[in-house]
DNA sequence: ATAGACCTGATATATAATTAACACAGCTGA
DNA sequence: TCAGCTGTGTTAATTATATATCAGGTCTAT
């Protein structure tokens, strides 16, 4: 991989999707596939699969294709989940309790090592396994535990001010579930999910293509 | 509007957010905002923001901006969202509840009518006033009620069949929650919400871009 | 061994999305 | 009222993304 070639946002949305793919090859035992396969599969052009993979290096082999484990790997690498990530859940809510809940993002190497509330009663609780702790002890907590990552699943009046704690605590990523956009500087990384607009793109398209 | 003219879908992913954007405005009683201050608050260019808007007509006054107001108000006819969506949810798990839980999308159209599960101990009970019913009443359930949209959130094996009940019901949109794509006839719109791939791209940012 | 089919990685082309430029309509303030 | 701004909608230029093409390495079957 060429350290200096910055990777188009396109490519990095399409990685993880063929992780998946991967993953399910994996699990039928297909140990070969040519870019053409996939892309039927997958429904998208050979072409791209081919052009998305060599911006990473030069995983297939002519005549052959590429080998699926590898390449599953391979990908892991590339997208940084080939190791663990540790993670806290600001805000227990409906939300926050359904993802720490959900032991899919564990199996995938995002440990979640704690929950956050400002709700007394809910203090000292345990969700799945995960403590409940005091959103002051939030600050230290980072600092002291090696926490990369902070699903922020709080109602969005209170979204920016803790999102300020979070980075001055020293987060590296942020999972944003609160319905704003957060400005922190530029090496601390927001991914959003907007549920709502997520929504509003379905409501759109029903309108306009649907039946 | 040209109704014939196909509308990229990088511009509908932005229009949710301008209605964001709008709504705050409007809760400031902010009257007018040029495309160059909205452009500063929204950290993208003027010039995309009239670009985008264009698509749709021509809102906006040369030498005075846009109306706030009408502008929200038109944006939320383009998105479809002034008028109310019939939606069921699908699987009562933890995300299920959460959603039916989360009022926001109640009060922006998304009118939760019933909830299905396949566990006998879910079935009658209520969830925020909505009834779970059992998975066999799922089709039936959506002829006679007019739902427009069902949230599909249940664990990945069991989507693609569900799905097809729901296709044989004649949903009219999916929101997808589950990790596998769906396919369905093309006037069926399917939005997916894939909460891992949406962990992945943060991770590849935080090794690639992070501190 | 070798002919022929397969399939990649690279390069070229085509399409789409974003940004810039600007003519001029409509607003504002004296 | 009118001179000078302001700020749109439009068209043009630029940049990004996706698709097509193809030379040649590698596999497979005989």
């Amino acid at each position: 991989m060429d350290e200096n070639k910055k990777i188009s946002s396109a490519v990095i949305r399409r990685l993880p999707r063929y992780y998946r793919y991967l993953g399910e090859l994996l699990e039928n035992n297909v140990t070969r596939i040519s870019s053409k396969e996939l892309s039927e599969r997958m429904k998208v052009t050979a072409s791209q699969i081919r052009q998305d993979l060599n911006n990473f290096g030069g995983f297939g082999q002519q005549g052959y294709g590429y080998n699926v484990e590898s390449l599953y790997n391979e990908i892991a690498k590339i997208l940084g989940i080939d190791k663990q990530h540790r993670m806290v859940i600001v805000g227990a809510g409906n939300f926050g309790s359904a993802v720490a809940k959900y032991d899919d993002f564990a199996k995938r190497g995002f440990v979640i090592t704690s929950m956050f509330d400002k709700d007394p009663e809910k203090i000292g609780k345990t969700i799945s396994g995960v403590k409940i702790r005091p959103m002051e002890e939030l600050k230290d907590y980072i600092k002291m535990n090696d926490i990369d990552i902070a699903a922020l699943m709080i109602p969005t009046e209170y979204a920016i001010d803790t999102a300020q704690i979070l980075v001055d605590a020293g987060i590296k990523g942020i999972w944003n579930f609160a319905h704003t956009d957060l400005s922190v500087p530029e090496d601390v990384i927001v991914e959003n999910v907007h549920l709502s607009e997520s929504l509003m793109r379905l409501s759109y398209n029903l309108k306009n293509y649907g039946n």
